[in-house]
RNA sequence: GUGCCCAUGGCUCAAUUGGAUAGAGCAAUUGCCUUCUAAGCAAUAGGUUGCAGGUUCGAGUCCUGCUGGGCACGCCA
C-alpha cells in the first residue's frame, strides 16, 4: 500500500482542503508533516500557528494518528499508530496500477549496426530499460523500439570499405548472382567493428572514397542486388553482437528492432501527407519543412526532408518512423530517450508531427540524458582516445569483482560474479539524475563498498540467508516495534509512492536511491536487532522475520525494476 | 552572435520539485567479527550551496545581473 497517499487523502478529506503532505527530512519531527496551516494563513490573513491550533483537534480525530503537534512556523507534524503501520506494511511491496492505462511507445537504444555498442549507449539502454519496466509495472502497455541506425550513409561507408578490401568479392561484380548463398562471407564482429571507423577516417581525407560511399548508399537504398546481399551478410553479425550485450545487461528484449530501414519504406505516404498539407518547400536545392513560429526566441532551423542530393536525412526517417508507429500502435504517448544534444531535433520533429495532425505535441516527449564524462569533464574515452566499448567496460567490472572475491577467500560461481558486476555498473548509472552529465570513474565503479550496487545485493543476500535458516514462522497480527524496526517499516511503505513518482517524473534515480535508503535502514536493523539468537523471544523473532520478508519482497521488486538479480550468496 | 543546461565539503553525488538543523558514499582518523554473511555497523572531522542583488512566513531550489564551464544552432546521425 501507498501510505503517503492514504494519509494524504484522509487528511485532505478531513480538512476539506488540499494540503501538501510532506515527509520530514528529520524523522524526529514525526512520520508526516503538513504545511496546511501556513498555506491557509495567507488567504485567511491569520497567524499560521493560530490556524494550526484550530486544525490540530481535527487531525487528532483520524483513527490512524497517534499524535499530532505544531512546530516551527506552523508545520503540523503527525505520528502514525504502530498497529496501523504494521498492518499496512503487509502490503508494502504492492504496486498500485494506474487508473488510466496508456499505450506508450518508447524509443531508446537506437543502436548503430556495424558499430559495436560503446559507453555512449549505456544510459539509453539502462535507463530506457528501467523506465520500460516501471511503465509496465504500473499497468501501461509499453512498446519498445530499438530505432537502429541501419540504413544511412554509414552503411555505404562500410560497404565501400569492404569493396576496398575485397574488390574481387561477387557483390561487386557485374554478373552478380542474387540467388546464391553468401553466408560464408560473414566476418567476425571484431573485424566488422573496424570497418566503419576506418572508412570514416579515410573519407575525411579522400574525397573520391567519400563520393564512392555516397553512391553506394544511394544504390543500396535503390535496391542494388550485390550491395543488398552484402548488407544481409553483415547485418546478422551485428545484430547477434547487439543481442549478446542486451542479454549481458539483463535488459528486456526490444519489442521492435526496427530502424531507419523500416521507416524508409514509408517515404511515399509521408511525402504525400506533407504535400497534401503543402508543407514541403524548396530551399537551396533541398526540400524542407519550416517549423519556426513567430513567438520563438531561440533558433529554429527548418526540418530537412530531403537534402540537395536527393537523399533522406534522419529528420525524414524520424518522421517516417513516427508515421509507422501511428499506423501500427497508434500510441497515446511516445517517449524518446536520447542524448540531450538532440533536444532541438526532437522539438522540430514534434512540430512536424503537429503540423501533420499526427500527434499533439503533448503526446510526444523527449528525455535528453546527460553525457557520461571522464574526470576531465569531457565524454569518457579510453586511453587510446576511443569511446570505451560496452563489452570492455563489463569485462573490467567483472574482473574487479573476481579479484575482490579472490582477496576475501570466498568461492563464488561465474553467474554470481556476473550479477554483482552488473549491479555495480547499472546502479552507478541509475543512481545519477539522468538529465545531468556524470563522471564515469573506473576506480569508483570497481569499488564495492558503500553506496554501490553490490551493497544492495549484499543486503538482500543476508536477509535471504536469515529467512532460509529460520524456516517457517507465523506473521504476528500486531507488533511492538523499536526505532530501527519502525524506521524500516516507514521506508518500506514508501515503495509504491517511489515507483509512481519515478515513472511520473521519469526519474530512474529515485528507484536506485530508494533501494539504497532501504538497505541502509535494513543494515542498521540487522546489526541492532538479533533474530535467530537464543535470547530472542518467539514474538519478537516472528515480528522481525516478518519484517525481513517484507523488506526482501520490496528490495526484490526494486532490483527487478533495475533489471538486477539477487545472488544466493556473496 | 543567438538560445538551452550546469555550478553544493578534498573527490563523486543527494536534497521529497519553495520547507524545519543542506544529507550520503569515497578518501582521512577511530571503535566493533568465537555470536543470524565485516561487500557490514557505529563514531569523529570536513559547508558563507560560484559572486551580487531581489521575490516571501521560508530560497541550494524561483527572478535579474555578473563569473566560469558544457551543449546546440538546414543538407552527419
Amino acid at each position: 500500500m501507498n501510505l503517503y497517499k492514504y494519509v494524504s487523502d484522509k487528511l485532505n478529506e478531513k480538512l476539506g482542503f488540499v494540503a501538501k503532505l510532506e515527509v520530514p527530512r528529520n524523522r524526529d519531527f514525526g512520520d508526516f508533516s503538513t504545511n496546511a496551516a501556513m498555506v491557509m494563513a495567507k488567504s485567511a490573513g491569520k497567524n499560521p500557528r493560530e490556524i494550526a491550533n484550530e486544525l490540530l483537534p481535527k487531525i487528532k480525530e483520524l483513527d490512524f494518528v497517534s499524535d499530532a503537534s505544531i512546530a516551527g512556523p506552523g508545520f503540523i507534524n503527525l505520528k502514525i499508530k504502530d498497529d496501523f503501520l504494521w498492518n499496512a506494511a503487509q502490503t508494502a511491496a504492492e504496486i498500485t496500477r494506474t487508473a488510466k492505462p496508456m499505450t506508450i511507445d518508447m524509443d531508446y537504444g537506437a543502436y548503430n549496426v556495424a558499430k559495436s555498442l560503446h559507453i555512449g549507449h549505456l544510459r539509453t539502454s539502462i535507463v530506457g530499460d528501467t523506465l520500460y519496466r516501471l511503465g509496465r509495472a504500473l499497468g501501461h502497455k509499453m512498446i519498445s523500439y530499438n530505432h537502429m541506425g541501419d540504413w544511412g550513409r554509414s552503411m555505404g561507408m562500410v560497404i565501400a570499405w569492404i569493396e576496398r578490401l575485397h574488390p574481387d568479392w561477387p557483390f561487386f561484380q557485374e554478373n552478380f548472382d542474387p540467388t546464391a548463398d553468401y553466408s560464408g562471407y560473414a566476418m567476425p564482429v571484431a573485424e566488422l567493428d573496424t570497418y566503419y571507423p576506418s572508412a570514416a577516417a579515410l573519407a575525411k581525407t579522400d574525397e573520391k572514397f567519400m563520393e564512392r560511399a555516397q553512391i553506394i548508399t544511394a544504390e543500396l537504398q535503390n535496391g542494388h542486388a550485390g550491395y543488398n546481399a552484402l548488407y544481409n551478410v553483415f547485418i546478422p553479425v551485428s545484430l547477434r553482437s547487439m543481442d549478446e550485450i542486451i542479454q549481458k545487461l539483463n535488459m528486456l528484449p526490444f519489442d521492435n528492432n526496427l530502424g531507419e530501414r523500416n521507416a524508409a519504406k514509408y517515404a511515399e505516404p509521408v511525402e504525400k501527407l506533407l504535400r497534401d498539407k503543402d508543407l514541403l518547400q524548396q530551399s537551396d536545392g533541398a526540400e524542407i519543412v519550416v517549423v519556426k513560429r513567430d513567438e520563438d526566441k531561440k533558433p529554429m532551423p527548418p526540418v530537412m526532408f530531403r537534402n540537395s542530393r536527393g537523399a533522406s536525412t534522419y529528420d525524414a526517417t524520424d518522421i517516417m518512423a513516427l508515421y509507422y508507429r501511428k499506423i501500427t500502435d497508434n500510441p497515446d504517448h511516445i517517449i524518446y530517450l536520447t542524448d540531450s544534444r538532440q533536444s532541438l531535433h526532437f522539438e522540430q520533429l514534434f512540430r512536424v508531427a503537429k503540423l501533420l495532425g499526427m500527434f499533439p505535441e503533448s503526446a510526444l516527449e523527449h528525455i535528453g540524458y546527460g553525457t557520461i564524462n571522464g574526470t576531465d569533464g569531457k565524454p569518457f574515452k579510453t586511453r587510446d582516445g576511443n569511446a570505451a566499448g560496452l563489452n570492455d567496460i563489463i569485462d573490467m567490472v567483472q574482473t574487479a569483482v573476481r579479484e575482490r572475491v579472490a582477496e576475501s577467500g570466498k568461492k563464488l560461481d561465474d553467474e554470481t560474479i556476473d550479477k554483482i558486476a552488473l549491479a555495480a555498473l547499472k546502479f552507478n548509472d541509475l543512481s545519477h539524475d539522468l538529465r545531468s552529465d556524470y563522471i564515469f570513474e573506473p576506480s569508483q565503479i570497481t569499488s564495492f563498498e558503500g553506496r554501490t550496487g553490490p551493497y544492495i545485493l549484499y543486503t538482500a543476500v543476508r536477509l535471504n540467508s536469515v529467512l532460509r535458516r529460520a524456516g517457517k514462522f507465523d506473521t504476528p497480527k500486531t507488533a511492538t516495534m523499536g526505532t530501527d524496526e519502525r524506521n524500516l517499516v516507514m521506508e518500506l511503505l514508501d515503495f509504491d509512492r517511489t515507483v509512481q513518482s519515478a515513472f511520473d517524473s521519469r526519474a530512474t534515480d529515485l528507484v536506485a536511491n530508494y533501494a539504497y535508503d532501504v538497505c541502509q535502514l535494513v543494515n542498521t536493523f540487522y546489526h541492532n536487532c538479533p533474530i535467530l539468537r537464543e535470547d530472542v523471544d518467539t514474538e519478537t523473532r516472528n515480528m522481525r522475520l516478518a519484517l525481513i520478508k517484507i523488506a526482501v519482497d520490496v528490495l526484490g521488486k526494486t532490483l527487478d525494476l533495475m533489471g538486477l538479480k539477487i545472488p544466493v550468496e556473496m
